[in-house]
DNA sequence: CGTTTGGCTGTCCACATTGACAGAAAATTT
DNA sequence: AAATTTTCTGTCAATGTGGACAGCCAAACG
């Protein structure tokens, strides 16, 4: 049978330190040199793992929509039955909960390469529809006596202010534009009456 | 005396092809071949206007906070007196406001960057900061008689709001994401109570 | 032990990009 | 018209980058 593959793992390894290096050098700073540096492997492998530039982008953009479908999974999940619009806005700016920090840079900077690489456009637009959604449910399970119009605007509201926060986090602004978002998301929230 | 210097003026030129530049391809796709072709020059009067790539980096990270320094000026300004949050607001996401959408786009490339240019960091923080202030101002001047506290929670929020849709521009999201923002900051403002 | 299969290395070429310089062309004053 | 200053062009070398290929090495199986 010859010798086993680790494809699969070795291709997870390249795709993360292609990430570390978009982070830091931007989409098109990332260059094979870098990531193969990164990934501790000879710049050939990352060509025979992930393909060439385009192939690589696109793996790439799909690896953080991925990433952020398993997250918004997650936060459905973590959150109790019934969820609670209040525990959704804490564990989203809570500073341990720590989606990795590359994931939001990353998201970022593939979203502004968007005209280069058409086909990142839809992996990212419908990782960002699934957060969305979950903090829709969330917010109307919440408040089920509540329009539903103004469950969704709430709830992407909360999103947003969150996604602004972390969208700062390479400028390492004052701590106070952070609990700023925070306190704006729970007042956000308030709008809506006590929960159920 | 001999030729006269345009150097001022095809200096802005030179920085504007470079914002448009580094809009579209990232701050490290914006190549000196790209700009030149942007602005209609030749490849080393880029150069012999804009300095090495560094100083160019640094250039136009001031550029664009000066920018976003007169935007703020000018928010200031186009509100009637007494200022009012709502006017704020709906001035933040009329469409034909239309600041340069290029300008937001840089902004963020550049916040990305600031890892490998440190001295971007200190003009965009400040411009953020002139950029709340003028929103705090306004607020606080709507509701004067709200806690002070309160009103910055609330101008930060409702300026968070207004970039994190500026942000998803390249995305060419549905509409709704950029409605869903504008409800949420005219529900954020309204929590304020009714304008004075 | 040999074969087979897949992972890894070394090296090559073509091309893009930056940086630098010398010199031509243009415009204004004397 | 001549001189001077500035703008612009052409070209070179050095380096970085992407893409491709041939061949070696390691591991599992018969």
């Amino acid at each position: 049978m010859g010798r086993p593959s680790v494809q699969d793992q070795r291709r997870q390894e390249v795709l993360d330190a292609f990430m570390t290096c978009v982070a830091t050098y931007g989409v098109e700073g990332a260059t094979l040199e870098k990531i193969a540096a990164e990934a501790g492997l000879k710049r050939p492998l990352i060509r025979h793992h992930l393909g060439n530039r385009e192939a690589m982008v696109l793996a790439l953009g799909n690896h953080i929509a991925e990433t952020l479908n398993q997250q918004s999974a997650l936060l459905r999940e973590s959150l109790g039955n019934p969820p609670s619009t209040r525990a959704l806005i804490e564990v989203l700016f809570s500073t341990d909960h720590a989606s990795d920090p590359r994931t939001n840079i990353c998201y970022q900077s593939l979203s502004n390469s968007v005209a280069l690489y058409p086909d990142l456009r839809q992996p990212l637009l419908s990782a960002m529809e699934t957060l969305y959604q979950v903090a829709v449910d969330i917010v109307r399970a919440g408040h089920p006596t509540a329009d539903a119009k103004i469950c969704e605007t709430v709830a992407h509201g909360i999103i947003n202010l969150y996604v602004t926060t972390d969208a700062f986090v390479p400028l390492n602004p004052p701590e106070s534009w952070a609990s700023n978002s925070f306190l704006a998301a729970i007042r956000l929230a308030e709008t809506l009456g006590a929960e159920s």
